[in-house]
RNA sequence: GUGGCCGUAGUUCAGCGGUAGAGCGCCAGAUUGUGAUUCUGGUUGUCGCGGGUUCGAAUCCCGUCGGUCACCCCA
């Protein structure tokens, strides 16, 4: 790297062809399973005023957002996540529409904070969300998608664990407990935190409320399903047939102020509960950024946490390999045997390209051995050989290692009948 | 924001005070219009950047910028 070379800013992404590949495979298998079940793709803005992350999550959640005053004075940021945008496209424009309304997107998120394993400061989320049903069958048909985005990428029952919860269940503990109900989100805030926290901290913050971990165990362990909306939660997913991905835990209560309802997050089994989506019900969130009244449900997968453990998962990535076997291979190379017939070659490639078959050539002469080789590192599956014999041409199938004469006027179809059988 | 480790060829890395190396890759050749393997030959670097110590620095010291992992935080 020479002094004069400008490096890339930390944490921002740069996609090689070959990691881009992989980012695509992503959004493909995303865009796909969002479609199965009927939602359709929308997309916000990637810069936002400040105060839209500022109004929901205080000034401290400002020092990790990549904000800066643009040349026109507005205190702007770069989205850390789409939701509010969401919550406020969706208020705005969901009167006229049908409900629910099932929208998806997938694009960058921003975060100015170091990086490390799973997290940088740019990164691709996908997200799903369904407004205008307030009924828990919403909130099941959601975590059903989660699923098989999961599936549709090649992880299989054991490798991840769905583990739901409902927020609601907490004001009843803690109205039983003898805890103020206005204490409700400084409690969640410690149930959230407990899995990662030291023991004693958690107790002593669960004491000054008036309550201990040993009554939150203990509801935890006991109580865990008999809620209703729950039950009703458990036994679409059963009907289904998904149960086997799914556990309740009460302890999940997920860190965001704004959820009301069911939350869920996903995790990898193996690699210590990593979590690699959430998301949940928040139905005040529309009004509170929208200014009008929608129940929403939603969740969300950054790209990197998945990348790593599709990685790590040998039957996922082997899916994701035969699909990169057909990823960027071309179908057809022609082979320029005799320079002569260079505008006979291109007439060719034209004809090829035009019968929709992606083709390349060397575009100076080369060797015939050369331009095997060329066709064999790009993947070619068949070559086209322009000899003196033009119009007759030779078609080779690359993997049979077979080779036929054939006048150009059929070449097209003669082609497309080869890479029908590869 | 704090800390550990790391920046040397396209890549993976070795070298750790005496003018820069290996494997892989890449390029060329092994006579006629056919891919693999093999063989032969060849190519490559401001040793991240800036300062300092030294007769001499890739090597030691300081700074800086990146990378990476952990903490913090986690939407």
């Amino acid at each position: 790297m020479s002094a004069s070379s400008i490096q890339s800013l930390p944490g921002f992404r740069e996609f090689l062809p070959e990691t881009c590949a992989l980012r695509n495979y992503l959004f493909e298998t995303w865009r796909a399973a969002a479609r199965r079940y009927a939602f359709v793709e929308y997309e916000g803005p990637v810069l936002e005023p400040t105060e839209l992350y500022r109004r929901k999550s205080g000034d401290e959640i400002v020092k990790q957002l990549f904000h800066f005053t643009d040349a026109g004075g507005r205190e702007v940021a770069m989205r850390p996540e789409t939701t509010p945008s969401l919550a406020r496209m969706a208020a705005a424009a969901h009167k006229g529409r049908r409900k629910p309304m099932k929208w998806f997107q997938i694009g960058p998120c921003f975060r100015y904070e170091r990086q490390q394993k799973g997290r940088g400061r740019e990164f691709y989320q996908f997200n799903c969300d369904i407004l205008g049903e307030p009924s828990v069958a919403a909130d099941a048909d959601l975590i059903a998608l989660s699923i098989d985005v999961m599936r549709g990428l090649g992880f299989r029952e054991g490798d991840f664990l769905v583990r739901l919860s409902d927020r609601n269940v907490w004001p009843d503990f803690l109205a039983k407990a003898g805890v103020a109900a206005e204490n409700l989100p400084a409690f969640l805030q410690i149930i959230d935190k407990m899995e990662r926290e030291k023991p004693a901290l958690t107790a002593e913050r669960l004491e000054a409320l008036g309550t201990n971990r040993e009554a939150v165990d203990a509801f935890i362990g006991e109580q865990g399903a008999d809620w209703p909306p729950l039950q009703a939660l458990l036994a679409d997913l059963t009907a289904r047939g998904l149960s086997g991905f799914v556990s309740v835990d009460l302890g999940i209560v997920r860190g965001l102020a704004y959820y009301t309802g069911a939350v869920f997050e996903i995790f990898d089994i193996r690699k210590g509960m990593r979590a690699v989506a959430g998301g949940g019900r928040y139905d005040n969130l529309c009004q509170l950024i929208g200014g009008n009244d929608l129940p929403a449900c939603g969740f969300a997968m950054g790209d990197m946490v998945i990348g790593d453990f599709l990685n790590e998962t040998p039957h996922a990535k082997a899916r994701y390999e035969t699909w990169l076997a057909g990823y960027n291979k071309i179908g057809a190379f022609v082979v320029i045997a005799d320079e002569t017939r260079r505008p006979d070659a291109l007439a060719t490639v034209q004809a090829l390209r035009s019968a929709g078959i992606a083709t390349d050539y060397n575009y100076l002469p080369a060797k015939v051995d050369k331009q095997f080789q060329t066709a064999e590192a790009l993947g070619a599956k068949i070559a086209v050989i322009i000899g003196a014999e033009f119009p007759e041409v030779r078609l080779k199938d690359l993997a049979r290692r077979t080779e036929q004469a054939i006048p150009f006027t059929g070449l097209s179809e003669a082609a497309a009948a080869v890479l029908a059988q590869v």
